[in-house]
DNA sequence: TGCATAATAGTACGATCGTTCGATTTAATG
DNA sequence: CATTAAATCGAACGATCGTACTATTATGCA
């Protein structure tokens, strides 16, 4: 409702609509309980309907979880990867994701991060949602390969810089926050991530090349 | 059974026996489909029993899931923290810890860990079980910031070394492991582990105390 | 306004869940 | 071997799950 524009409303019949508040309060649900925990029972309680009106809106709950996967990573592109693609190629654009990265997860610390409870939740469950939850993921590795890659081909970063061992290294930077703050509740640990990102530049920036300092979109409110 | 010395066996009463083997299978269903997944019924096909006859060792499914918690945490501490505190104080031991941690994990890419999956089902869900698992992980924590802190006193590592920071990093190194070996199913991730680790000691490590090489106790055999 | 159609509600089914309870079988003990 | 206690089973309960089906209500268009 209050993100989606008048203007597409106004072209939506009714039951697009309520199907749009659905997904809205599904994803809201996914992320707290899990999208396994995600039951169409809780969902129409939620929504004050009937749990077969809920229902009718999907052919299955597959469905269901498949479309508020494809919301959440509507959402995540929307909010990292767009925004990011903007900013100058090679280090600047790098330092831009995985800040607005750490934001959107320290925004998660609170309602949950689907693409890091549906890892677990389908690591051994294969499956239409593990291929769609590998594929996104995949997505946003090979965007951060690829920036990586143009960061070393400027010399903005050592030329024996291996991306795929930098995104590997981000990565677990971003599953030791949420783990850290979510689960166990520690203060801090943005602080943490920022500061285990300022050694990983420190370890693969170019000496020769323009120091580019860090570039916080938003510092962190608590945790 | 395999597990179980004979000695032992022979002071067991039947009942003692039986619930020990049910804790075995349970400790397997849970790594596979998490503690949550762990179901009464599915525990008894795979032993062979009714559901009341598993049912009754136990007062109740959560009891049965902190039982099955606490014989992972042993299992882990058997085979990572206690082999880890016979070595010497300082890097090695804090060496000698990360590597029997990345060689349980590269087991546990085919089983799954119970401490990973469980701190993304129990991220938002009060309870006993809760309770129980951030005790377990923070106990380790514990564990390897006693041993960074010690290996800062010893000289091994550079003075001002944040024993938190350097946890937080070796924890996020394990979790990217986990991530990408079984979720995504990615070769070479326990390489880039190792590497990260490596490149952690580089950062930390004392110039001017003798250089510890890395002891890998385990080769990884594959993913 | 009337009518076709879309949207929602209501109900029911079979499965599975944790749990209870009484019957029955098995093991330990005098 | 007989007896008591421990261990296991079988059946049932209430709850919740996803889903199918039919009825009812609301919507959009001629």
């Amino acid at each position: 409702m209050a993100s989606t524009p008048e203007s597409t409303q106004k072209f939506m019949r009714k039951g697009e609509l309520t199907r749009a508040a659905i997904l809205d309060v599904a994803l809201d649900l996914a992320s707290r309980d899990g999208l396994e925990g995600l039951t169409i029972g809780l969902l129409a309680d939620r929504m004050n309907m009937s749990k077969s009106g809920v229902f009718a809106h999907f052919g299955s709950r597959e469905d269901l979880q498949i479309e508020v996967l494809k919301l959440y990573h509507e959402q995540f592109e929307q909010e990292v990867f767009y925004p990011s693609m903007k900013e100058a190629r090679g280090l600047p654009r790098l330092q831009g994701m995985f800040s607005r990265w750490i934001k959107r997860v320290t925004v998660e610390i609170a309602s949950g991060c689907i693409y890091i409870s549906g890892a677990a939740e389908y690591d051994d469950r294969p499956g239409a949602i593990r291929q769609e939850l590998v594929g996104m993921v995949l997505t946003w590795q090979d965007a951060l390969y690829r920036c990586v890659q143009q960061a070393t081909e400027m010399g903005h970063l050592r030329s024996d810089t291996d991306p795929q061992q930098m995104v590997f290294e981000m990565y677990g930077l971003i599953l030791a926050l949420h783990h850290d703050a979510r689960f166990i509740k520690r203060a801090g640990s943005v602080d943490r991530a920022y500061a285990g990102f300022e050694r990983l530049l420190q370890s693969y920036q170019n000496p020769e090349s323009p120091v580019f300092r860090m570039h916080v979109v938003a510092k962190a409110p608590q945790a």
